[in-house]
DNA sequence: ATGAAAGCGCTAACAA
DNA sequence: TTGTTAGCGCTTTCAT
């Protein structure tokens, strides 16, 4: 058997040769790269056409080691918030002739280690690392073979690894303008993980919304989660317990809310009119899960557009620091939050 | 500027020279294939930690067409059907050094045209196109070019093609027998798309499984829907008008049966002493969304692993008829569903 | 404006 | 058991 019968009988000479051209002319209408005179040009198409020509990215992969390939590593595709964001990011890098690589992985763990090898492996053009938490150590094997990094709201930048920031914070304080409109004013919150940066960030950015609308934030009225639904609904159910009770609660993610709509569904305390809930995320699922959730959505949209914006910034100055980009954040207001029960 | 500053100092022949072998060698070690006295293959390995030696898929892609990449091709990252078995079919691929190429593409679209000519681009291995329906010429290039394609529930093969069939008639029969002895005797359903085949199969497993426990069906107690949310909500909608409302009601999928539980909600209903809701999928967050969702789950490790299964019995026999696979569901009893009202 | 040629890293056929 | 060698398709540099 010869390798012959493995291959398509097609490649940039075929064309070429159809076309009465050399391939290097092939390519270079093909890719739109130095002058070729529209006549020829139209020529090559033509002949591209005829034979159904499909073009084969691994020979300049293999030559000048870059493959038109994102990485994307992401923790958790059961957060609806990750898949929304790969949807978005893979329709933003098809428009440019690119594909997504994703890696599923526990950040904090020696499988980012692997995934990133495998990015390594791939040859890929650059990283999104959706996690602000991560040994370090693990991308620098991506640094040190300068492969762009982006991570998500890590809040900073370095050598070769850009940084898109969420501003949480200027939804949260719609949020809070929100919330105080309807009459709340024991508003508690249900955050990430303890210890995490993050967690601590955005917990600050509640904090920081209450003081801005002149509400008094109240320690007791505040609980840690775990960014999951699990966490959410435990969280809810203890700050159910104390006799005074917040009237409005926000969180640190809409699948803690969600958690904290199926405590409060199980406890029989009716949404918006004893207590509301307002979510951060602004997953599709929000507009379904009952009674609909307000929530402080990003654009998923913009948020892939600055990644790749980022990647191509820190690509252009490899030597330099990344920049740090910015997501903005809105509030959507849905069936859980309503007017402060008299 | 020297295209050697773009590539890594690194390949199979650096190895081999460090550990006095040919690179022929090396490859040899690194896949395990042909025979290699442990002393030496000791050696190379030894090599190939020492200088951190990463290998480039992309020689052998050039080369021989082959990719270690398979094309993923679905609908709809918003049901979280879709992101659940890539999740579990990423984590299939990665334990045997492959990855996933997505596209995410409403199927019946010039846009199906596009994502196959992007795999094809890329070489992958085989395709799994998460779709029943589909314009067949679209997949025709995949097929002319010989990669395998495995579709899902299509529940029929062809030259170079397999299929994954979900047996959702055991499922819906296990939730039949369920509803049965729990008194219900007036079950409605809410299916797919009209016009549909796959939305016919799965109202034809309804009706057998009503019919296998004794049970008489009710065209007026069939809606269609839109395998979305929004559809489940209308149809339920329209089921609670007639005098005679059904006790329960199944579904065709997870995200139909949220959104029948939003309208239930809407309408001040209580699940499941009023009336009982049974999905379809059996998707993580059919535990969180309120009462937690009873549904006909499909195990997607399973399919996960059949789907790669048929990709390489395709491969194996790209001249024959693919196999027809078959993926088990179970019936999960969550809050939706209870003892029928008296 | 176009062509010629080099060379990226790999695996398999073949030779030894 | 190991080595030698060919050649996949591409883009870029250099020459014309």
């Amino acid at each position: 058997m010869k390798a012959r019968q493995y291959q398509l009988a097609q490649n940039m000479k075929t064309v070429a040769q159809l076309a009465g051209v050399s391939h290097a002319t092939v390519s270079r209408v093909i890719n739109g790269t130095g002058l070729v005179l529209p006549k020829t040009a139209e020529r090559v198409q033509k002949a591209i056409k005829k034979l159904g020509f499909i073009p084969n990215p691994s020979g300049a992969t293999l030559r000048y080691g870059r493959s038109k390939v994102f990485g994307l590593i992401m923790p958790d595709l059961t957060n609806p918030f990750y898949p929304e964001f790969l949807l978005n990011f893979e329709r933003t890098l098809v428009e440019t002739d690119h594909e997504v690589m994703l890696a599923t992985t526990q950040v904090s763990s020696p499988e980012l280690a692997r995934s990133v090898r495998r990015m390594l492996m791939r040859r890929v053009d650059g990283v999104v690392l959706m996690a602000s938490e991560f040994d370090t150590r693990s991308i620098e094997p991506l640094l040190d073979h300068r492969v762009p990094v982006v991570t998500i709201d890590r809040r900073t930048t370095q050598k070769g690894a850009a940084d898109v920031a969420i501003d949480f914070e200027t939804g949260y304080l719609q949020a809070a303008i929100h919330l105080k409109k309807l009459g709340h004013k024991r508003i508690g919150f249900i955050g990430g993980r303890a210890g995490l940066v993050t967690s601590k960030i955005r917990l600050k950015a509640f904090q920081r919304a209450l003081e801005d609308v002149g509400l008094r934030y109240d320690e007791k009225l505040t609980r840690m989660g775990d960014y999951r639904a699990a966490g959410g609904k435990s969280a809810m159910q203890s700050l159910l317990e104390p006799a005074k009770r917040p009237t409005a609660i926000m969180t640190v993610n809409d699948l803690t809310a969600f958690g904290a709509l199926r405590a409060l569904h199980d406890a029989n305390i009716s949404v918006p009119s004893e207590i509301s809930i307002v979510g951060c995320d602004g997953v599709p699922l929000g507009d379904v899960f009952p009674p609909g959730l307000t929530s402080v959505a990003v654009s998923y949209e913009e948020m892939a557009r600055k990644c790749l914006e980022a990647l191509n910034a820190v690509k252009a100055n490899i030597e330099g620091k990344g920049p740090l980009l910015t997501v903005s954040s809105t509030l959507v207001v849905r069936g859980s939050t309503g007017p402060v029960k008299k």
